[in-house]
DNA sequence: CTGAAAGCGCTTACAG
DNA sequence: CTGAAAGCGCTTACAG
């Protein structure tokens, strides 16, 4: 204990913690002292004495490394200053002990909080446990699931407008939608948001036009070839994600179309492969770096270590690249 | 305490910490009583008592989101069911404080061990570091950098190889290779183990042949159009890993060539972007998850928590796809 | 504003 | 083979 340098080692914790009843000039002895010995207070026995871990759980189950890399990352640029650590604990929700071990898990750790992105972030008998322990959390989800200081929505409806409107603009008018699988929320808002989109430009999303997938290559593959083999195929088609854009990309190779000459394509996610393929693939983009920023610094914010949030909000972008063009008259 | 329900609670402790000093059937009981009660011991205070925690580190600075992901379940499937956690800590070696932050880290963690997949695991100032703080790690590396039980060595060079006999027994004579950056020991490997394969089948890599690249997709790019500007460019090319690859790709669109028709690719990394390129990209896979799994099992080990290891070689595979073809005469 | 006591839930020596 | 004591490094009430 630094104290021998100085005072008792009980004021020590009184500044660690930044109790008020220090008296300034103790206060700054005492943080020079420990920078000079380079101390740094044990973790685990803070943990131990105040019962509750200095660890942020990201609790996922996401198809995507890229997403869980990028969610990480700004978790830990909240958190990493205050000493922090991140648990990664990814998981299957289909699998039958999926809850007992996931709140077995952040009880026994007992976690700071937990992050959940989707498809998680959507699980209410997962949110019901971490309650039922007293776990904070923030849910990342397209919509509002839960009270705002326990969410980051990232309306995914709104990038799926603009992406409907660009391609309403470039004049297309037959215009395909290819679906996520239906038990993911984000699924819905984005076929929401595109029909929202659609209609602002007064026109419909048929219901032909629509096909579900799986956010998977082959399911991409699978619905683009039927909506290219209808009897008036799309000119334009916004995949959910860019996984099943890329699908998208395959089924039209196969089916003798160039893009963007031929069809049009839009994804969501913006990801890696965007331009990687060829043409670089048009986009949504969603800041999920950002988005695990705020969603830890909202736990912190719950745990009283911060006061509040400058920027609590995110919307998504579309990023226009080479697979879109003016629709061409047969 | 269980202890209430039973004997005294130091005999439970022995029970959790698999001593021998504790008669057959008193444990049997405790263990009985334990389950029932869904009894977790404290990872906190058992840490505090042990000095060290029981957390595994991954220290990462590596570019592909996949690679981390994929060892990042690969380390959890085999430490897991010990009740063990990961923390990730991604980090930058060009970074002024990356030493002390890695140090500080792993220090203030009591960590259990580390894991250090490349390039990390190449620093051997950080090796230092943490041998002087005491930390066990493990070292993936391309090569031997240390002793055996430190180690998983995954042999690039004979993938490598492999893609090189591969392209020789198509016919290719015009062989080029891309490099990864200088300071990678896997880009030495890969050149290493390239050159040989090729050797074997009586071919030389010629130096004019070689570009060195920096594992990113542009410089994929503009290290293929040099090649392809050639005099007599390349039939093949063997690109450092799957990035790469996908640049020479973008390159040979550019130059007007026809893969696999024109040109032979073959990457390295066998990465998601493998099969959504068009032609499929012929790559060579690295077990990762495997990788991951060994790690951290050989920190268990050397903790005295397992005995020994199934099955401690990792070796790379040549995955044939549609991007490389016989040799045609121009 | 600051200190002496008791405790967080476990473990390691030390005795039986 | 099993138990009573002391301690891991911090914190929370409780007194001054």
């Amino acid at each position: 204990m630094a104290r021998l340098a100085k005072v008792s080692k009980k004021t020590v914790s009184r500044v660690i913690n930044d109790s008020p009843f220090v008296r300034g000039e103790t206060r700054e002895r005492i943080t020079a002292i420990m920078s000079e010995l380079g101390y740094t207070p044990d973790p685990q026995a803070r943990g131990l004495a105040f019962r509750r871990s200095f660890l942020i759980g990201l609790v996922y189950d996401n198809p995507s490394s890229q997403y869980v890399i990028d969610m990480q990352q700004g978790i830990l640029d909240a958190v990493r200053e205050l000493g922090f650590e991140l648990i990664v604990h990814p998981c299957n929700r289909r699998q039958p002990n999926f809850l007992a071990e996931v709140r077995s898990f952040v009880e026994r750790q007992k976690l700071f909080g937990v992050v959940l992105p989707p498809s998680v972030s959507e699980d209410e008998e997962l949110n019901k446990a971490l309650i039922e322990v007293g776990c904070p959390y923030t849910r990342i989800a397209s919509i509002s699931l839960d009270e705002p200081a326990r969410m980051v929505v990232t309306h995914d409806h709104r990038g799926a407008a603009e992406a409907a409107r660009h391609l309403a603009d470039l004049g297309h008018r037959r215009i395909a939608f290819i679906s996520g699988p239906d038990m993911f929320r984000s699924s819905h808002e984005r076929r929401r948001g595109f029909a929202q989109g659609l209609a602002d430009r007064g026109l419909k999303l048929q219901p032909k036009y629509i096909k579900e997938g799986a956010y998977t290559f082959e399911s991409g593959i699978a619905c683009a070839k039927k909506l290219l083999a209808m009897d008036a195929p799309p000119t334009a088609i916004f995949a959910g994600n860019d996984e099943m854009a890329a699908g998208v990309y395959r089924a039209a190779r196969e089916a003798g179309l160039e893009i963007p000459r031929d069809l049009s394509v839009v994804g969501f996610d913006d990801s890696a492969i965007c331009s990687k393929v060829w043409p670089p693939l048009t986009s949504v983009l969603l800041p999920i770096r950002e988005m695990g920023r705020i969603a830890a610094t909202k736990l912190l914010v719950e745990g009283g270590l911060r006061e509040r949030i400058e920027h609590p909000e995110v919307s998504p972008t579309l990023v226009v690249r080479q697979s879109t063009a003016a629709h061409r008259e047969a």
